[in-house]
RNA sequence: GGUGAGGUCGCAUAGUGGUCGAGUGCGCGCGCUUGGAGAGCGCGUAUAGCCUUUACGGUUAUCGAGAGUUCGAAUCUCUCCCUCACCGCCA
């Protein structure tokens, strides 16, 4: 959420900026009304506790009225702290100044594209075929035993998945990120609002039943969520993981061709990158992100283009956010790969996440995530852009001393 | 899952209904002392909201979380969470 404080006094631009991210901006003044209410109220309700507080064993009869009064105060407040929240977690982060103003995906911006598209002198398959025909990845199976968009992976398909993950792990890792890998599941007050919960949707979330917990959606819950109500030091900032998990989305209605195979996919597993930094250095680390993902894409010979995602795509969180999109040649086009976004302090403020600056006074922490490789998606890119004729796949450079191999063959 | 013990200010501890937002020690900060350091001495040492408006100001809330009893709860009751020990069960 944002600081009430910063809406006051900001009243233009925060209805500016959420009409751009296409949130409904009549929610700041509905907000201002009740604040202004809820301020109020909390001075009478406060008088009277601080009456009561004065109170001495004497005074009891004055007591008991006092507490019948203090009961009516304190049920308003209630009801309206409660239209406050609503209120002020509907309004989303503002976009940062150098994001692209537009309404929806079509008005990304495109700001660069690298590799060569490979042309084939042949009908290039899709990998849902070329990964069956190879024996590696079978949803005939995971429908069976799981449901529709579940699938199992064999050999070299299992094998990929993690010589990916090592690969990115390895990578990260030295570059000054601690690998970390997290639980699976998480509390409600994580997975709520702090995760994928896309604009206009239901959370995707899949939970447990009588308990408090979810399947998480994204590692980017359980890292966001590691440091809630600490206070960092300065010196320990900037603090970057690179988490490893597994991913659960329902998915619901999504299907189609751009969902084919594992493009869509109620489970998989994610290497993703977490950073808790500075206000100042926020952007800086953004690109650094952004780099990191790039250069990932390179070693694997994937080619891509980075898109800059404008005001009315970035969601209710994201300040900035890039994607990085792999051409597939099955699909003939480019479909996402990776996301990284700048949230800046606003998950920070959900979550109560802070650091202590030098000078003693503390301040929100600013939280970034971008996603390493994604073993459902890449895989995709990998299949499709490298297949051979006769089905093969050859095995990008960077992937061979994990998979001992130089090419997927059928057995 | 069962039984028992426990969760108080950075750490350690005191505190069983009003004098407790909370004592003490350690740590930390500032000052005095010193040639310098240490010791010693003095002062200070949470966060958030609201008000006045910026003042060494007022006020409220916070002693694992939530609910309750009470005029009044760190202290009493209930539920939950977590930690530790033992048992059971298992990878």
């Amino acid at each position: 959420m944002l600081d009430i404080k910063f809406i006051r006094e900001n009243v233009d631009f925060v209805k500016t900026s959420t009409k751009n991210k296409g949130f409904d901006e009549t929610v700041v003044d509905r907000l201002l009304a009740v604040d202004e209410n809820r301020r109020k109220l909390i001075q009478e309700t406060e008088e009277l506790r601080a009456k009561r507080n004065k109170l001495t064993k004497n005074d009891i009869e004055e007591g008991k009225k006092l507490k019948e009064s203090l009961k009516v105060k304190e049920s308003e407040l209630e009801i309206i702290e409660k239209d406050f929240n609503e209120l002020i977690n509907q309004i989303p982060n503002p976009a940062l100044k150098d994001a692209p103003v537009g309404k929806n995906d079509k008005e990304n911006v495109e700001i660069k594209k690298w590799g060569e598209i490979r042309k084939f002198d042949f009908s290039p398959k899709d990998h849902l075929e070329l990964g069956t025909n190879l024996g590696i990845i079978d949803f005939e199976s995971g429908a069976k035993v799981a449901g529709s968009q579940f699938y199992y992976l064999y050999g070299d398909g299992a094998l990929l998945e993690l010589s990916l993950t090592m690969y990115a792990l390895e990578k990260l890792s030295k570059k000054g990120f601690l690998p970390v890998i997290t639980p699976d599941l998480a509390k409600a007050k994580f997975y709520l609002g702090t995760g994928y919960v896309p604009k206009g949707e239901e959370a995707q979330t899949y939970t447990i039943e009588n308990e408090d917990l979810g399947l998480i959606a994204t590692a980017e819950v359980t890292l966001a969520g590691k440091h809630s109500d600490e206070v960092i030091p300065e010196e320990k900032l900037p603090i970057k993981y690179v988490g490893y998990s597994h991913c659960f989305r329902q998915e619901a209605g999504a299907y189609g061709k751009y969902s084919k195979g594992l493009y869509r996919v109620h489970q998989f597993s994610k290497v993703e990158m977490f950073v808790y930094c500075t206000p100042e250095s926020s952007e800086k680390i953004h690109q650094e992100l952004l780099a990191i993902e790039e250069e990932i894409y390179q070693e694997l010979g994937i080619p891509y283009r980075v898109l800059d995602m404008c005001t009315g795509d970035l969601g209710a969180m994201a300040a900035r956010k890039y994607d990085v999109e792999a051409w597939m040649p099955g699909r003939n086009d480019y479909g996402e790969i990776t996301s990284t976004s700048n949230v800046t302090d606003y998950q920070a403020r959900n979550l109560n996440i802070k650091y202590k600056k030098k000078d003693g006074t503390n301040e929100f922490v600013h939280m970034l995530n971008g996603t390493a490789i994604v073993m459902s998606r890449v895989p995709i890119a990998i299949l499709e852009n490298y297949q051979n004729e006769d089905g093969s796949i050859d095995i990008p450079q960077v992937l061979q001393k994990w998979m001992g191999k130089t090419k997927i063959e059928a057995k």
